[in-house]
DNA sequence: AAATAAGATTGATAAATGTCAAGTAAGTTA
DNA sequence: TAACTTACTTGACATTTATCAATCTTATTT
């Protein structure tokens, strides 16, 4: 009996990343036969910076956060993952290198797609291949957002985008109880976790947020929106 | 007589970007049939932020500097763009518009290519698209990168940065005479006017850099490769 | 050449942010 | 339960950075 077994195929995953759906049967069988799951628990390395890139890996289950360890042992955290997203970083194509380390902050279960299949089928499906370029530029995107947002903002309205990020992207709700610590929040917003501490704490006393431990809502998101844009 | 002149056939165009190599002698006449070359005047706007994508740009001859149009009217200034540089937002295969500004900060003759046209391309050619991706993977890499000089390092550490980048990357010499403002530095290194002109000085006190007006040189460059890692 | 305008520089000051140290809370291990 | 560890919080303080105003330089116009 294989240590690992793949729960499913792809053809009728319903964890498929929407990219996927632009294969043929074919194709999907293809991606089927060049793919594993791996289960990670809590804190586990799913990705190593400077790391070889011989696989992308698709999130099925559970939250991963994906950073850039920067200088002075500085992290930046990119974003929050979640089931069903995508991880093909920018090395691919070029050195075949991860850019960014990604971390499970919940248990997490992936499928690792090799490199290989994927140009394959980049290379054969030109349907694919358009998607996929979306994809990456749809990425762009937010990097520069997030450029703007770090370098333009001050802490008010950098903790705000990541309030807002937290709630309307990764937990889809005004109340969410965050897996991250404040340092991961900190790191979300470029700046000390102490700073973040007491921007979170401005938010709560000025009635925009609630806010116990880990518990967090959104009271008074159009003030948060207002303090995002005016930085 | 046409109001604009076609210098030169894509096919034997001695300013063709790398990434059209890769491309038949059928497909580069189909580009070759769907592209115009602009002449700009210095401080003209090649691209405007928010404007519809209708083509991609190469840059034959002079400089351009691509930036984002940030809040309280801040720029970030992202690339200085030379000859034989492609322009090809990731607006691209998304909403066809522009994430950045593009303007001339010399005189410039740029080839304007229609999207359509690269993406059919893209499309014919699974070279080219791998090509393509990867194009748009270094760009990538080189946000990253970005992101981290300039969200966890000091004002010291981004203007070695800008020094080293410009030296480097752009102008090719230790020696060089730029053809950017103080202002469009400072938005470089994401830091007011008044700030990077200072820390040029303390540069110029030490002896890390000459510069007298416009003319830069590198006098000491593995103090300034210092600066740029200490932060 | 004088007048004007735009950009560059400097100094003084205020505001923003990080660091350090101490203390608290909460969870984990013995 | 007690000891211990880890994360979180707070306050005091130092450092970094921006802002504002004045001056200087350089280029452009008249």
């Amino acid at each position: 009996m294989p240590l690992f077994v793949n729960a499913v195929f792809c053809q009728n995953c319903s964890k498929k990343q929407n990219l996927f759906q632009f294969l043929t049967d074919e194709e999907t069988n293809y991606i089927n036969e060049h793919r594993h799951e791996v289960k990670f628990n809590r804190g586990e390395t799913i990705f190593k910076q400077g790391g070889a890139l011989t696989h992308i890996a698709c999130v099925t289950t559970g939250f991963a956060k994906v950073y850039i360890e920067g200088v002075n042992k500085k992290n930046l955290l990119l974003k929050i993952l979640r089931p069903t997203e995508m991880l093909a970083g920018p090395g691919m194509f070029n050195d075949f290198r991860h850019y960014y380390s990604v971390n499970a902050i919940s248990d997490v279960t992936a499928c690792f797609i090799e490199v290989e299949a994927i140009m394959e089928v980049v290379k054969q499906n030109s349907v694919f291949s358009i998607e996929f370029i979306k994809w990456v530029n749809q990425r762009g995107i937010r990097y520069f957002e997030k450029l703007i947002n770090l370098t333009q903002k001050q802490m008010p309205g950098r903790i705000a985008d990541v309030l807002i990020y937290l709630s309307k992207e990764v937990y889809e709700n005004d109340k969410f109880t965050v897996n991250i610590s404040r340092q991961d929040i900190a790191d979300l917003a470029a700046m000390s976790k102490e700073s973040a501490i007491r921007v979170i704490k401005e938010f709560k006393v000025s009635k925009v947020i609630k806010c116990e431990g880990n518990d967090f809502e959104i009271l008074d998101f159009p003030a948060l929106q207002k303090v995002s844009q005016t930085g």
